[in-house]
RNA sequence: GGUCCCGUGGUCAAGAGGUUAAGACACCGCCCUUUCACGGCGGUAACAGGGGUUCAAUUCCCCUCGGGAUCACCA
């Protein structure tokens, strides 16, 4: 007579699913792949707002399916049509795509692609009610008719009692509500949810295999939690376990919050039968804050934004590289020992993630962005930034692309000799550093070295250009400045200067400061010999006569 | 408050019963050096605390403490 009761209630709620479970088992088979090909997925959902994290789990997914002959897909998970942005879904796969992620099948720009779809889970409601009808049916499932009151009343009474939360056991108010009530109800439109009926107990554990932590051992769920919203459109927890089963993932990549809701997940893949996946949870991506450790946030960091790092010209595959470091801990080693190998030669594991929460740290974020652009030769770094430059700032960008040869040889200063240079850290920062190149861009941001009078800095600068002969090589350049220095009661040699700071006027070093700030606006910059004969000698002189001008 | 996760230097981290407890970034010193870098050498600095188990625990177990996540018709 229960059983009754269910079929009855499961056409009464469901009477417009004609389609069986057993249905969309045969359309969406089990994968053709070959032996341990793991099929991962990403299911962000489509807020405008591509994190860090999401990046961060994209790539293990993405590795993990790719280096072993899987699959990879995009999945939105826009079962929360409130907070859905107008053209997030092609905001996350152009973030993606600028990473270098790619998708095999999933959620695209133009249309989906692939066999499992549709890959927008409010297109897929028919499914989930499918199966949602299923669970009514065996009496796991019944409509609750509670309002938003209803519950904060029972919270309200539940914390006075200093009880659990939730929605269990005595607390479930719709749980046995006679048919008669819920068909009157439902005719008359009142409002409703369907929830799970759960015969859990907080005191029961089960063990569930973590890929990146081991073995957990959770508590069993015990609350009736919502499968569908009163629109009809599942939970993530219901979507989750539904969509993960029939696309036929292997592993499902996620951070760790949703560790809490692990048992609900669990309890209905094993209701309905389904074989879990393994699940691997990522640690949270932290940030120092004062001194102590917090979660990004995406109001206050906007390094968790990945629009951050495009928008400050970090190259996408520095950020790959140190969310690498940061994944798997023998990848440094690895990059130490091959500089030159594609990144995806690296073989990426599991048991190598740590499950602690990693600390973003720009510092060494930076230390590999360098690396990065040290690595790459300077026709590819004109051409990405460039780029970069066409989008952030298209005066520099006319100036800089104006003669390839002169920028490209710009990006090479001190790199060649075996003790490289590693002056450029990002495209912003490259665009402030390499301005004194160019007459336009070119300004005096230091000041002149205080040891130098006035009159030293004329003669200097005068004796200099009298001198100077642009076929001189390095050393004989540099003799040259030698000579001036001497002549003019400066010590040749610094550490003559250190040690007897009263009998000189001060050191070589003094006078190609003023040189170099002449020349590079700068204190400190690569070698000059180098930069004259970069910018030319009739670009020097007239930087030189300026500075005596003033 | 309940449940769960995590805890090795400032940071990221190797180590999985016996190690002088790696390495990288950061920091400090020295060297190289016309500046700044780069590079080289060296240095400061860690097993959260307390109980067990063991001949031996950073490593295994328990407790405490600390950090974090979550407790929605959000994902």
């Amino acid at each position: 007579m229960d059983n009754d009761k269910n079929i009855k209630l499961a056409e009464l709620l469901f009477g417009n699913i004609d389609k069986t479970p057993e249905y969309y088992e045969e359309k969406y088979p089990k994968r053709d792949l070959p032996d341990g090909a793991f099929v991962t997925r990403i299911g962000p959902s489509p807020t405008g707002f591509v994190h860090l994290g999401n990046l961060y789990n994209a790539i293990i997914g993405e590795r993990l399916a790719h280096q072993s002959g899987g699959t990879f897909f995009l999945r939105v998970e826009d079962t929360d049509a409130k907070r859905e942005v107008e053209g997030a879904v092609e905001l996350v796969i152009s973030a993606m795509d600028f990473f270098g992620i790619h998708f095999d099948e999933g959620a695209a720009v133009s249309g989906d692609n692939g066999e499992y779809g549709p890959y927008r889970q409010r297109l897929r409601k028919s499914v989930y009610q499918c199966y949602a009808k299923e669970l009514v049916k065996r009496g796991l499932a019944y409509p609750c008719f509670c309002s938003e009151d209803d519950l904060t009343a029972m919270r309200e009474k539940q914390m006075s009692q200093k009880l659990n939360f939730g929605y269990y056991g005595e607390w479930a108010k719709c749980r046995n509500m006679p048919y008669e009530e819920i068909e009157k109800r439902i005719n008359n439109g009142d409002e409703y949810v369907l929830r799970f009926l759960s015969n859990g107990s907080e005191d029961k554990h089960v063990e569930v295999f973590d890929g990146i932590r081991g073995t957990l051992n959770v508590s069993e769920n015990y609350q009736d939690f919502v499968l569908l919203k009163s629109d009809g459109i599942p939970t993530y927890h219901f979507a989750h376990v539904i969509d993960d089963h029939l696309m036929r993932t292997t592993h499902v990549v996620r951070g760790e919050e949703w560790l809490s809701t692990l048992p609900i997940h669990v309890q209905l893949f094993d209701t309905l039968g389904f074989e879990r996946p393994v699940y691997c949870h990522t640690a949270v991506l932290m940030k120092m804050d004062g001194d102590t450790k917090r979660k990004l946030s995406k109001r206050k960091d906007p390094e968790l934004g990945l629009n951050y790092y495009r928008a400050e010209g970090y190259v996408p595959r520095a950020v790959w590289e140190y969310l690498m470091t940061v994944l798997n801990s023998n990848f440094e080693e690895w990059r130490a020992e091959n500089p030159d190998k594609d990144i995806d030669e690296f073989k990426f594991t599991l048991d190598k993630m740590s499950n602690s929460g990693a600390l973003f740290d720009i510092m060494k974020f930076e230390d590999v962005s360098r690396e990065v652009l040290l690595r790459t030769p300077a026709s590819e770094i004109y051409d990405e930034f460039a780029d970069w430059l066409r989008e952030y700032d298209n005066k520099f960008y006319e100036i800089f692309t104006r003669d390839r040869e002169y920028s490209e040889k710009i990006l090479d200063v001190g790199r060649n000799g075996n003790r490289p240079r590693k002056d450029l850290t990002s495209w912003k920062q490259a665009r402030q550093f390499l301005s004194f190149y160019f007459p336009e861009t070119f300004e005096i941001e230091d000041e002149y070295p205080e040891r130098v009078s006035p009159d030293d800095k004329q003669a200097i600068l005068k004796k200099y250009l009298e001198t100077f002969d642009y076929a001189d090589d390095n050393s004989q350049w540099f003799e040259k400045v030698r000579t001036i220095t001497d002549e003019l009661g400066y010590a040749v040699k610094p550490k003559d200067f250190k040690k007897n700071p009263d009998m000189y006027k001060g050191s070589v070093s003094d006078v190609s400061s003023v040189i170099r700030v002449a020349l590079t606006g700068r204190t400190n910059s690569p070698d000059l010999w180098e930069i004259i004969h970069i910018i030319g000698e009739g670009e020097m002189r007239r930087r030189i006569e300026k500075a005596m001008e003033l």
